[in-house]
DNA sequence: ATTCCCTCCTGCGCGC
DNA sequence: TGCGCGCAGGAGGGAA
């Protein structure tokens, strides 16, 4: 489940091994994605030195002499580095960007992700879902000030506000449920009865959260080199997310998993979550403080 | 305008 | 052992 660590990881990665490299070809086996790809990606790129890629939210721009990929990882993608001559593709290993005896290998099993190509008249900022993206969590513009005047007008309880992209990008499920937790904040709240106090809490855990995860996905960072380079899932080390009915690491008692309708939305909390319930929400006295790892 | 609900897709884990 | 079901989840889009 690729958020915000994973694709910036990815980023460097990519720039890492072949950042700078002119593009030699590529081979697309799937066209089907979010949006088709393009067939013709090999004629598009072929001689063109890859500059710099940028990422936005969860989107990456790639910046090649005379336009740009944009790519998603969606809910199942992955990009590694590997020598195509000796790594035969596997099932779901869709298309291939060749840089000599280098590729990049995108790999989607549910095909929820895309790989496009814009000529550079078109700026892939002006994609809509692009332009319309909220904030990035490291962005300065990111403030509890900010975000407080955002939620102003959504009673969405603040995990389904928060998972909008609309406020904060980068941001999933399970990235989501960890910083909630961390912010002492029930995923329940509405958006909007959460102070500036309160939302200072929860900008700073965001951040916290990831930057954690960061640095655990950039050890792990030289695994791109080999096919079989595990991702450094935050999982590994969520307190919340995926861990209904292990005790909290706060208080001990079991973790509840909250369902919202048919599954959809699925609020991993604890039972901290009572003791938050309790709170009057602007007692920010009452408030915890943030737990260290 | 905001919120709800459905869709895309495959792999996996569960119960029978 | 194998089959079917439901879940997982980012994001767009249409309906309410």
């Amino acid at each position: 489940m690729p958020e915000l660590p994973e694709v910036e990881i990815t980023r460097l990665g990519i720039l890492k091994r072949v950042g700078g490299r002119r593009c030699t070809g590529a081979v697309v086996r799937e066209t089907r994605f979010r949006k088709a790809a393009p067939a013709n990606l090999s004629e598009l790129l072929k001689g063109q030195c890859l500059r710099s890629i940028e990422r936005r939210g969860k989107y990456l721009i790639w910046s090649f002499d005379r336009g740009y990929i944009v790519s998603h990882l969606g809910m199942s993608g992955v990009m590694r580095i590997v020598d195509p001559k000796a790594t035969e593709p596997v099932k779901h290993d869709h298309i291939d960007i060749l840089f000599g005896d280098l590729a990049v290998r995108y790999h989607d099993p549910r095909r929820f992700g895309f790989l496009i190509w814009l000529p550079e008249s078109q700026d892939p900022h002006d994609l809509p879902e692009i332009a319309k993206l909220g904030e990035e969590p490291f962005s300065d513009d990111f403030t509890a000030d900010r975000l407080h005047s955002a939620l102003a007008n959504t009673s969405l309880p603040i995990k389904e506000a928060l998972l909008t992209g609309k406020y904060v990008v980068g941001v999933g499920n399970i990235y989501c449920s960890e910083s909630l937790f961390e912010a002492c904040i029930s995923p329940l709240t509405p958006a909007n009865k959460l102070s500036t106090k309160r939302l200072e809490r929860l900008v700073a855990a965001i951040r916290q959260v990831l930057t954690l995860s960061l640095q655990e996905g950039g050890s792990t960072l030289k695994d791109f080199v080999s096919a079989e380079g595990e991702q450094g899932y935050f999982t590994l080390n969520a307190k919340v997310y995926g861990k209904a009915g292990k005790p909290c690491s706060c208080c001990g008692r079991p973790i509840k998993k909250l369902f919202k309708t048919k599954g959809r939305h699925i609020f991993a909390v604890t039972a901290k979550e009572d003791i938050d319930v309790l709170l009057a929400i602007n007692d920010e006295d009452s408030i915890p403080p943030l737990q260290r790892p």
